[in-house]
DNA sequence: CAGGCTTTGTCCTGTGTGTGGAGAAAGTTG
DNA sequence: CAACTTTCTCCACACACAGGACAAAGCCTG
């Protein structure tokens, strides 16, 4: 299903959508106070995307105590696709082009797989949203991939959870199969502009974003703007050291955060705790379903198991000293931290944080909230909407 | 001494004015191959700044197959200064409007004997730089302090090392006194804008340039921009914990990088091996001169001192340790070593390079060189006229 | 509800920016 | 010296944009 969406013809226009999207239906008058642009600039540049349908009259606005001004809102048809592909999942999303979330889907899958089936997976399930009736086709597609990415290329690069993706050319691939424009970004990072555009994010310029999941992800917003390094690996923290001489990780070093924390690594303590016999919550919970999760671990903290509390806490200590590292060098305004365990929760944010304030310059903390991701596991799916949208509306 | 600089009008001027510092001399005809604007239009510019006064003719080109262009250059008597305030030194420069050396001068000096002190110091180094004829009076003034900076304002803002200067209006008192514009940064910013412009980075967009002084910091290249953090203390990285439970630090912590390695902390491990008899050389070094610094520690190892080499290995170890967690988060396209301790020059280079290479993520370490600074002592000071000639070189 | 005031939207003109061509000036090559 | 190239200046034209005039639409007051 082919669409030709237009796009702007030049950087007014791009500035226009973008406030649309971001602040909804809008009335001219009200766009005039935003943009800084003459009346007459406006109005022209205004009508010539009446033109191209990209956004249509919207009735009304009430009275400023004047003649009422009318009303400009993006075409309610337009329609993006969100991907996120995990390490053992997939979820897609479909917005409008405000990016409100009009259908979501969520689907396990590894990732091993290879691009193939992941891909024929994501098509399927957007055909099946599709079908729902909540969209015709797409003027736009993000996709999320659980490893670095040569950004501009859209392509997978050395990504060593999935390894059948190296050099696959997801952008091209996947933009023909939708026939529509598609931008590809690792989920970390995807993630970090879904928080920055509906979550806790909004305000700040410069902020980190910690995705807790299989691995252990961080998303690097500078000036409003992800950072993604030169090669494309930037925020890949899994794999710094916590711990000189620490476990052996399979990486081949040892000491490394994700050794000892992230969700592989908490479900492995939790076992061992439990064959040990140290916990009778998780023994019980291993006992029924043959191995543990993440997830185990955060229901038998929520509830009580003491055991299960001081896994959660010991790895909130172990982030938070890399955390506070990363704080003091970069001196963010704000550290999310999100991810599939968000479910830890409270008791990981209080050890990260108390780990943070104690370890790192009183300047950096001063005024840093570290706070949970509040997108949940859409957020993933909403950043990428975000990232095609920044693409789509940007002048061609 | 005050000068009424003109500042250009425009974007062009200034993208014409920044080409000039950095390329030298150059005609027209080639301007004009640089800056994408038609002949007419470039004519107006460049004859504008001509009036101004910013920019002089300078001979004719040699022609490239017929009529021979007319060179311009950027005034030859525009001067900056460029101060670098260390913790124990002042370094003031004076170069012209390429930021070509004209004169530089070194002073021991504490800084904290506070601003008013310094300031008497640095600005009767400027007059004896005045007075050697190098300059009469200048056009614009760097400084860089020792500890982080609230920018926009020119005002350091809770520095560790020089608690006489916390709120301190540097660039407000210096600007009064030298009659010229002034900016005011971090010393390790401005050894990183220094090797941007003249010395190892000059090609790259994303860097990290760690300073090795009495303490330990690191100066962090955006897109060729210098990031800052929201506070202004982005880059102190000499309070990451290197060792749980290690050394106490004078922060408070321990097992902080600095207290294990910093020219504070050989200098103490130097003297505590002399006096422990490990080292004959150290010894005889400790008797004369009383106490040993990081210089010693540097002369010794060059002389082949078995202790003072495995004094600089072990903190090239712990340096390296911190910046391959700062390589993986980062991703850099360079690491630039530089400061006071280049003296312990390649052996340090080879122990860091060796922890990086081995603990860091693979995909960012390919092709990721770490190499020394190539600008010596005075990398700070050029930074520093860096710093503000791209002010100067701006629209008013 | 009439009249005055405010806001909004449209039209039009003036200004400044920037492009590109014509052609003169200055050089090179054979 | 002729033919060709490059540089520079001048000029006409296109375009972007601001801001004023004015009409349309609405609010508020007496």
């Amino acid at each position: 299903m082919r669409r030709m969406t237009a796009r702007p013809e030049n950087t007014h226009q791009a500035r226009l959508l973008r406030l649309l999207r971001d602040n909804g239906s809008n009335s001219r008058a009200q766009l005039g106070d935003l943009v800084d642009l003459s009346r007459s600039k406006l109005a022209v540049e205004v009508d010539r995307l009446l033109e191209t349908g990209l956004v249509v009259a919207d009735g009304l606005a009430p009275s400023r105590g004047g003649r009422r001004s009318h009303n400009i809102r993006l075409s309610p048809t337009l329609r993006f696709l969100g991907v996120d592909i995990g390490a053992t999942s997939v979820d897609v999303a479909v917005t409008n082009a405000e990016l409100e979330v009009l259908g979501h889907l969520n689907h396990p899958m590894d990732v091993r797989e290879g691009p193939v089936a992941v891909f024929e997976q994501v098509l399927s399930m957007a055909a099946k949203l599709n079908a729902s009736g909540v969209a015709e086709g797409f003027d736009g597609a993000g996709i999320g991939v659980p490893g670095p990415v040569r950004f501009p290329e859209g392509v997978p690069v050395a990504p060593p959870i999935m390894p059948g993706w190296d050099g696959f050319p997801v952008r091209e691939a996947l933009s023909q199969e939708l026939g529509c424009p598609v931008m590809v970004d690792n989920d970390v990072n995807l993630m970090a502009m879904g928080e920055q555009h509906a979550g806790v994010a909004r305000p700040v310029g410069d902020f980190l974003c910690v995705k807790i999941g299989t691995g252990i992800g961080c998303g690097i917003v500078v000036g409003g703007e992800v950072y993604r390094g030169t090669t494309g690996s930037a925020g890949d923290i899994g794999h710094i050291q916590v711990e000189p001489g620490g476990r052996a990780c399979a990486c081949g070093n040892r000491g490394c955060l994700e050794a000892h924390f992230s969700g592989a690594a908490l479900a492995g303590d939790a076992e061992q705790a439990a064959r040990e016999g140290r916990s009778v919550q998780l023994a019980a919970r291993l006992e029924t379903a043959g191995r543990l999760t993440a997830e185990d671990v955060s229901a038998a903290a929520a509830a009580g198991d003491a055991v299960a509390l001081e896994l959660i806490r010991e790895g909130g200590k172990r982030l938070g000293q890399v955390i506070a590292g990363l704080v003091s060098f970069f001196n963010p305004g704000l550290v999310v931290i999100g991810g599939g365990v968000t479910g830890l929760g409270h008791t990981l944010l209080a050890s990260v944080r108390t780990q943070v304030y104690r370890q790192s310059l009183p300047l950096a903390t001063r005024n840093l909230p570290i706070v949970l991701g509040e997108l949940g596991p859409a957020a993933g799916a909403i950043g990428a909407t975000r990232l095609i949208s920044d693409h789509v509306f940007s002048p061609a």
